[in-house]
DNA sequence: AGCACGCCGACT
DNA sequence: GTCGGCGTGCTC
């Protein structure tokens, strides 16, 4: 029997299929989906079985030498969607294999020198000290070292050989725990082999009428109310036996979820309810896309629909954006689906996450609720899919295989023939319009749950406030506000949208700014210790007290950080309790959570963040939300700018008045005539999609055109420029007339670590032949891309033009 | 990607 | 004459 696999290199020449024989013993356990070990040249490598055929071309084959896994870690339906992966997104095949796996499952290479089986000589001096206490060193001990050389020596003479083991990044958990070698009934005599005074250790052993798996020691010494040693000393008689049990490592283990019961429906959900139904229970793929204003009541249609899916024994994925997975998602489904739920999100370690998957793996868990990787969930019966909040940028891979966590989903959807639900109060452009085209099925919910009016939404124009003397960041209505609000004692939310607007340094007497030595941006400054550093490529350096160019002393710090709008609250407002969240201080695990946990116990006045307080988070004392910056994203070149701010405004509005007590919303802005402004504080979103459209249109953007962006980078300008300059030549010469190429053009971001970048954007209505055209491009500089060090890198359907 | 093979310059 | 530099090409 020959495997057809797919080898753990990720490079050009070996992104294809190679032949292995099955050993004969493993005949009747391989299984398309396993990975195993195999001899690649002269090294092991890691591959994945996607095929067993009987013949095979090749005069002689070499055999599989290890199997990796008993079970599959690859259904047949996720081998196909791997290579889908790989053709849509370009990328190796094995990449897109590792994509749709746990990080820690990824194999781990170690390297060691042993004496060869069949030498019997007298190892070199220097070489054989080194051998005196073991019998195989790390290649790590030896490959900086002086006596390399001499190690290869012997080596090459045959006197040792350098063997690879090939392992995962991180074992399954075990603990120890005790269970009677001996059935069940012989527990009465075995019992009365022990002494007369052994009472604790007869005591112990007669627990075990009751239990019925194995239990773990510290759980028994609880049980019992004994110690280490009554039990220590029971498996000596060997009346217990030891032995290593698999653990999970369950991040809720401590977390107890108040259990839910499905609330009552309102009309308009109702509706929205019954079309998903219908398409579950005929079991036909269906794309729905599910607009709700903020608070009318999403989840519950969500959670209604999984139940239904598994009534039915089917199972069900949960995606939401990264940054929103917040408690209070997680409790409201692991408190509707107790143990029948996993999560997997980035807030999880390497193990945890592994854990999580292996308990979809087995099927001990019939929902998945985590980000964007969750979308590859090894269910065999998928019964819905569902994305909260669809628009969300995170859903998009920025890294190869660069796959949009939708397009998975719907494919996936369509080989399970189960419906796919987009939630959105926003949806992006690109969903409603399918949905306008009727690709979609559009399922409104215009109003909020207990019909909770939308927040009062004023807009406040900065320049204004800068002509009246206010040059603080706050304007006077969101100041008085903001009082009125500690008056109360009710809560307040600041969101500072950073990107775009971090401090850096600029010379007041010569305009200097300090910019990154290796890369074209210019340095953030960090008030902690007092360093300049940039966020591309992590360089640091001191903060200067002169200006670097003239040496003036007015050199000062522009822009707004989270820092610093704290640091002016503590001015202004000396008795607000604040809370600040940002990347700094949410970067240690479990931060995001403890914070919100203190904002929601009433622990503060004011919650001041970035984006990632934007979404989800639903408390009731929240009556005020300020938007210090609302233009910050709108000027950057991004043809979703526009977009994102209307999404982020309508969001972040969302958070205010929830419940029984009214919401406002402030709006600070120097656009305050932009339409995405304007229509965010009508809550029209209609109006802002006819809007965006046209300019959309216009400028010849999605969902008008599709996109396909080409970056090249080197070291070497003049190199960038060449080879950007040939690809866009190509494409010029080889696509239709319809379809426009733009380019060489430089980045936003002309040079980061160093290198130079280049790009090329393809726009484009129809062009059945693109993806071969992209692969030559990648065949034709496959040579300098690995020798040279040059980088393509393409990206079909870009979120990020930088 | 690794790793071996192979062909040229600077040393004992 | 040999050691080791890295350019070239292959891996079932």
């Amino acid at each position: 029997m020959i495997a057809k696999i797919i080898v753990d290199v990720p490079a050009n020449q070996t992104d294809r299929l190679f032949d292995y024989g099955v050993p004969e013993k493993w005949e009747d356990l391989i299984e398309p989906g396993m990975r195993v070990v195999v001899p690649f040249g002269p090294r092991k490598v890691q591959g994945f079985v996607v095929d067993l055929v009987e013949e095979t071309e090749l005069e002689k084959v070499r055999n599989i030498q290890d199997m990796m896994d008993v079970d599959p870690v690859l259904t047949p339906e996720l081998i196909e969607l791997g290579f889908w992966l790989t053709d849509e997104t370009l990328c190796f095949a094995v990449s897109a294999f590792q994509a749709m796996l746990p990080a820690a499952m990824k194999a781990n290479y170690k390297k060691k020198i042993v004496v060869a089986e069949t030498f019997d000589g007298k190892l070199a001096e220097e070489v054989s000290r080194w051998f005196e206490h073991r019998n195989e060193i790390p290649w790590e001990d030896i490959k900086d070292s002086q006596v390399l050389p001499i190690f290869k020596k012997e080596i090459k003479r045959g006197a040792l050989e350098s063997q690879v083991v090939v392992k995962e990044k991180t074992a399954p958990k075990t603990q120890a725990a005790l269970i009677l070698p001996y059935p069940k009934e012989e527990l009465e005599s075995r019992m009365e082999e022990l002494n007369d005074r052994a009472v604790k250790q007869k005591e112990v052993l007669s627990l075990f009428y009751e239990i019925n798996a194995p239990i773990a020691i510290p759980e028994l010494i609880e049980l019992a109310d004994t110690t280490r040693g009554t039990i220590k000393s029971l498996v000596q008689k060997g009346l217990l036996k030891q032995i290593e049990q698999e653990i999970y490592r369950d991040p809720y283990k401590f977390k107890s979820f108040k259990p839910s019961k499905p609330l009552d429906l309102t009309e308009e959900q109702r509706k929205a309810v019954e079309p998903i139904m219908n398409s579950l229970d005929e079991s036909y793929h269906n794309t729905f896309l599910l607009q709700g204003v903020t608070g009318s009541g999403k989840t519950e249609i969500y959670l209604q629909t999984i139940a239904h899916a598994l009534n039915q024994g089917k199972e069900a994925i949960v995606l939401v954006p990264e940054i929103s997975l917040t408690p209070q998602m997680v409790s409201r489904f692991k408190g509707r689906f107790g143990s029948d739920v996993a999560v997997m999100h980035s807030g999880l370690s390497k193990g945890e996450k592994y854990d999580e998957w292996r308990k979809i793996h087995r099927g001990e868990v019939k929902v998945v609720v985590g980000a964007r990787s969750a979308v590859f969930a090894p269910f065999k019966n998928l019964g819905i899919i569902i994305i909260d909040e669809e628009h969300e940028s995170s859903y998009k891979q920025e890294e190869t295989p660069r796959y949009h966590a939708r397009d998975v989903a719907i494919k996936r959807a369509k080989y399970h023939r189960c419906p796919v639900v987009l939630g959105s109060a926003t949806p992006a452009l690109e969903s409603f319009a399918r949905a306008q085209k009727q690709v979609y099925t559009l399922l409104q919910l215009k109003e909020r749950v207990n019909k909770r009016e939308m927040p009062d939404v004023e807009i406040v124009d900065m320049r204004e406030e800068l002509r009246s003397g206010n040059r603080s960041m706050f304007s006077k209505p969101l100041f008085d506000k903001l009082i009125d609000r500690l008056e109360k004692g009710e809560q307040s939310v600041l969101l500072l949208n950073r990107r775009g607007y971090s401090t850096f340094l600029i010379c007041r007497d010569c305009g200097y700014v300090l910019d990154c030595p290796h890369c074209d941006i210019s340095l953030t400054y960090h008030k902690i210790n007092h360093m300049m550093k940039c966020h591309y490529c992590g360089y640091e350096q001191r903060a200067p007290k002169v200006c670097p160019n003239c040496t003036s002393e007015h050199i000062r710090f522009f822009g707004t950080g989270t820092q610093r709008v704290e640091e002016e609250l503590a001015k202004i407002l000396p008795d607000a309790r604040v809370i600040r969240m940002d990347v700094d201080t949410t970067r240690r695990k479990g931060a995001h959570e403890k914070l919100l946990g203190q904002f929601g116990d009433g622990k503060a006045d004011i919650l001041l963040g970035t984006q990632m307080i934007a979404k989800g988070l639903d408390f009731e004392k929240v009556t005020l939300v300020g938007v210090l910056a609302a233009d910050a994203m709108l000027h950057l070149p991004d043809f979703r700018a526009s977009e994102r701010t209307f999404q982020l405004l309508t969001q972040v509005s969302g958070r205010a008045g929830r419940h029984e007590l009214h919401g406002e919303v402030v709006i600070q802005t120097y656009t305050p005539e932009h339409y995405s402004i304007q229509y965010a504080s009508h809550h029209d979103f209609d109006s802002f999609y006819v809007k965006e459209m046209q300019a959309r249109k216009l400028h010849g953007y999605p969902p008008f055109y599709y996109i396909t962006l080409i970056n090249i980078s080197h070291e070497e300008i003049t190199k960038v420029l060449s080879v950007t300059e040939k690809i866009t030549n190509f494409l010029k010469a080889n696509l239709s007339e319809n379809s426009i190429v733009l380019g060489p053009v430089a980045s936003a971001i002309p040079r980061i670590k160093d290198r130079y970048r280049y790009q090329c954007m393809i726009k484009y209505k129809v062009e059945p032949d693109l993806n071969r055209l992209l692969k030559e491009i990648l065949k034709r500089f496959s040579k300098e891309l690995t020798k040279d060090n040059l980088q393509i890198t393409i990206d079909r359907n870009p979120h990020m033009l930088m």
